[in-house]
DNA sequence: AGCCAAAATGATAGCGCAACCATTTTGACT
DNA sequence: AGTCAAAATGGTTGCGCTATCATTTTGGCT
């Protein structure tokens, strides 16, 4: 095997000059139509590749953007990829993909490590970035986009809903529900989880007639099996007053809803449930499952736009973009 | 805000060279202590990020392996990316990810562009890659992983189980529970999901007493609500007859374990339901699903450690690799 | 102290491409 | 045919880094 052609060869074989080869790759239009056809057939016939890494470095463009998401696991972050995936497309983007484990140090490792790859643009979640992190990446002058939860002092843009009111609102829809022994359940307790304990715990203490809560929280990374647990905690906690509980995601109040069953518990009449992010499963289940849906895939995409309408030089203060979210109410409470 | 600081940046403020700050980044062990402090400190200071396309252009070494799934939206290929990135983790590589949304021509697209990073592996999905593709695969003289399946004529290296197998040893469970009227459901119908499905239908041909089948398929993809509109589609076929199906995999399953207590069908007395790919809901719906579990994540961790000790010359035939699968029973069946 | 191999450091060149500017060709118009 | 602007093509250079080789420094030994 020869070693791999480059620009030269293809030009040699097309018999032009190199820099018309090069053109033909990156403006098609710049170039007659006798020359082009003449070398595409010459690229196609020795199966030439661009070497992306000699032109970058000549071009000063990678053509990449930099995404970092908390947790490869966690299907929400799915979504979001998805809407970032299907928007990089026709920009013909290549994405660099990290994922932090939730962890603000590790974020900022892979931050630096990303930014080596320049690229064009950088989407983070979540606006807990470490100091030096944020200095790395407003000197490196590119677009950011911090994603999923709202910021009063964002890096750069910003887009997203706020966790703190939704939470305060599935709880308020629990209690004019006539619930009044109100259990949160959270895992993670990463801080958009914390936005929404916070509300729920905002929406009891303003609440006008006397009701209960009960919080039980873990630091384990979520999953269905914990939400079982979790509603024994809380039905433990309350010596079983617990009437209805907020899960922090679906996960969790899928859990606890099979839970339900093991425990003879009917749902809504004995207990309520609700969920956080709507997933699939939550309006299937039986009884289905009241969860706070938002437009992930569309957050993603629409962060891909901002990226690439900035101009990355723009210094100009940039409000957060709310996209807002829905109470999907359903049998569950 | 200056233009980013390069390596003569930093070896100014050190008073060293350029090679020098470059092999601390790269080869601390070459550099003294004292110095290596020196350019550490200058390398804080300024915030310096190496650029890539530099040295990658110089070394020849992009340090990213590339990657192609057929989807992002189906979980089990997560499972496989978190093996894929915890594993690159050590080796200090970055992964470049494709989507090609089950199309070998999208993949064969992607193949070219991801090419042109120079990784210094391949991971693919499946084994059903266009002849250029292939070409392309070959010629660029790096190690490639072929996951998932097995292959006869692999590319290069090949890492998976056999689905036909596993299709055969699930309808074999079937009929000896004494299910004799069995339905296969079947969406996207992609070709691991295709040999299943062969699987099924051999296990069928071969079984020595009288039995009925009735194949539902449909190439949308899969998700929990279109496993209870197949689970219909089945019943309708077979006029109420199934008492069994074997879904290709476990969102159909539970979609159409939720749509028999919508019909009012016992599980498992009025029909038996398989799934595949062991998610975690299966475990834990009630009754649980029986299920075909293989070792997803390892497999991902597997395919990064191939790359890194296979030579990418070394054009040696290497045998497939096994990984198995395992039947999980449960209450479903 | 003197010697020498090993370790540390530095100078130079070139990786493969596209920006920039120079030159040639084209073709619309008088 | 002659003119000239626009389009097409090409030559040179440098992007920022590391491989290679050259040189200097170190330190263990007699």
């Amino acid at each position: 095997m020869n070693k791999k052609p480059n620009l030269k060869d293809v030009a040699k074989v097309a018999g032009v000059s190199a820099i018309t080869v090069s053109r033909v790759l990156s403006n098609p239009d710049k170039v007659s139509e006798k020359l082009r056809v003449k070398v595409e057939q010459a690229v196609h016939e020795i199966g030439y590749i661009r070497n992306h890494a000699a032109s970058a470095l000549a071009s000063r463009r990678s053509g990449v953007i930099a995404v970092i998401i908390p947790s490869l696991s966690n299907i929400v972050f799915n979504d979001v990829l998805q809407g970032i995936y299907s928007a990089v497309k026709p920009h013909h983007l290549q994405v660099i993909l990290g994922d932090c484990h939730y962890s603000p140090l590790e974020e900022e490792k892979l931050i630096a490590t990303l930014l080596s790859q320049s690229p064009e643009g950088f989407i983070l979640t979540g606006t807990d970035q470490t100091h030096y992190a944020r200095k790395l990446l407003q000197q490196s002058g590119i677009p950011i986009v911090q994603l999923m939860e709202l910021s009063d002092c964002p890096i750069d843009m910003n887009i997203g809903f706020s966790h703190f009111n939704a939470g305060v609102d599935i709880t308020n829809h629990l209690l004019q529900k006539g619930y009044r022994k109100l259990g949160f359940l959270g895992a993670r307790m990463d801080p958009r989880t914390q936005q929404r304990l916070a509300g729920f715990k905002k929406a009891i203490a303003d609440f006008k007639q006397p009701c209960q809560s009960y919080v039980v929280t873990t630091t384990q990374s979520s999953s269905i099996r914990l939400g079982g647990q979790l509603l024994q905690a809380v039905m433990a906690e309350s010596q079983g007053q617990c009437d209805a509980v907020f899960c922090c995601n679906d996960d969790l109040a899928l859990g606890a809803l099979f839970e339900t069953k093991r425990m003879n518990l009917k749902v809504p009449a004995d207990i309520a449930i609700c969920g956080f992010n709507d997933l699939e499963a939550s309006a299937l289940v039986e009884p289905s499952i009241t969860s706070v849906a938002s437009p992930r895939f569309e957050m993603g995409q629409q962060a891909v736009e901002l990226l690439m309408t900035a101009s990355g030089e723009d210094k100009t203060h940039k409000p957060p973009i709310d996209v807002g979210y829905r109470i999907v109410e359903r049998a569950s409470t």
